[in-house]
DNA sequence: TGATCGATGCTCT
DNA sequence: GAGCATCGATCAA
């Protein structure tokens, strides 16, 4: 299991430690797990797309201006939610969010939590669809409101070392995804993946 | 496989 | 009251 110490480090870095990384969530409904290959960064008041852009913490985004490390766990467009791992010091509102993971575990009980129905085991195609998008992996690792907060160094939700890091040169950047909004901040090339990864939400 | 569009309710103004 | 760090259904090819 990944340590506290991990996540203290420069946020770039750690969305690039992060990839590789295990997500594991041993919740009442039975274990499931997938490797992280897609990340965004979030940087607090460097960035008008972040939701901690004004540097105020609010009901909502409190988490990101703590200590590195714990969920971030927001809810959007009426029905989804997403996974943030916070980064930067604490009273520093910066963020990392999961975009995309490749099922490792649990694949059954993600296709249940994902309403899927088809025969087990499922094709390369309907494996990606469980967890190739942050609100997807969310649903698929059963994760609600009721993580917001939680340290992901310490079970049930945490993080693993697994074949981590990865080399530099098997990860491509590029733009974040629906931050069209946000001005200058749009162009930023914050997004990371693993570029020959077939669980990747876009290439 | 890709483009378009509606759903849905919370957050912040 | 506006807009949103998204997804699935639908339609065309």
């Amino acid at each position: 299991m990944l340590s506290q110490s991990f996540f203290n480090q420069e946020t770039e870095a750690l969305a690039y430690a992060l990839l590789g990384t295990v997500l594991v969530h041993d919740s009442p409904n039975g274990v499931t797990a997938g490797k992280i290959v897609e990340v965004e960064m979030y940087r607090g008041v460097l960035d008008r797309a972040a939701h901690s852009f004004r540097g105020i913490p609010t009901s909502r985004t409190h988490v990101m201006f703590g200590p590195p490390g714990y969920a971030y766990i927001y809810f959007i467009y009426g029905m989804h939610y997403c996974l943030n791992v916070v980064a930067a010091a604490d009273g520093v509102g910066e963020a990392i969010l999961l975009r995309a993971l490749e099922p490792l575990a649990g694949i059954e009980l993600m296709a249940r939590r994902r309403r899927q129905t088809h025969p087990y085991p499922p094709r390369i195609s309907e494996m990606k669809r469980l967890t190739n998008g942050p609100a997807k992996l969310a649903q698929a690792m059963g994760i609600t409101r009721e993580q917001y907060g939680w340290p992901l160094f310490n079970p049930p939700l945490s993080l693993y070392q697994g074949q981590s890091p990865v080399p530099r040169l098997s990860v491509a950047q590029g733009p974040r995804i629906n931050v069209q909004y946000a001005k200058e901040a749009a162009a930023y090339e914050w997004r990371f993946w693993l570029k020959d990864n077939t669980f990747v939400s876009r290439r």
